[in-house]
DNA sequence: GTCTAATACATAATTCACTTATGTATTAGA
DNA sequence: TCTAATACATAAGTGAATTATGTATTAGAC
């Protein structure tokens, strides 16, 4: 798995983001969902994604809920109503950011 | 000065496209011409600046040029061809990402 | 006349989000 | 049966940034 330096502060805004979206999820269901949102392009690694959504946990963003499935351990995220206000936060965050890079790059996007 | 996460990998596009853009200009200028551009909102650190200027004078995408300006030291950076070449990647490369950030958050900008 | 802020460079210590590596275990399919 | 995919987790290492520190000149306020 492989990802761009530029990536590099968007993981909890990308989290945030799709579990807002998509309800219940798990770790390993993000990341194909991210895969496919992004046309692989953004493949995000387990070092980065598990503490992260613990991180995002002990915050009070996310709870979570563990089930089996068969024997397999499967640990469910939602969103908090507390995530929810984060995530509108952090892409108004990320947009505003564009914003200023477009006008810094000189390029057309936002 | 300060900044957001999100800057992070940033920085070497936005030096190679203001120097692409403006030609000659030295550290404190580009500090300047960023804030200016940025409408205040990105605030180049010195620590940051001085080593990523060298660094890319060192791999040939930047060429220096140091005067005396009465006592005080001033030390002018040109963008090279190749430099040139990179800035053009690089600002593509971002372009990219903002596209494909676009898809994965849901947002509309590219 | 002096003192602060702005100008102008530079580097060292530290931080922290990430990658890479490693570990465990289940399940599906070749 | 053996590999790839599924599914979790954590530890070690990296590297681009922040923060802190240093030196020195110049302009302007009071």
């Amino acid at each position: 798995m492989h990802s761009s330096e530029l990536l590099k502060g968007t993981l909890q805004t990308i989290l945030l983001k799709v579990l807002k979206d998509h309800g219940k999820m798990y770790g390993y269901e993000i990341t194909q969902r991210v895969k496919e949102l992004s046309g692989c392009r953004l493949l995000l690694t387990e070092g980065a994604l598990y503490p992260t959504l613990h991180k995002l946990e002990a915050e009070g963003l996310l709870k979570t809920e563990t089930i089996m499935t068969g024997k397999r351990i499967r640990k469910y995220y939602t969103i908090t109503s507390e995530g929810r206000s984060m995530a509108k936060d952090r892409v108004a965050e990320f947009i505003d950011f564009i914003k200023t890079m477009s006008n810094v790059l000189q390029v057309e996007m936002a």
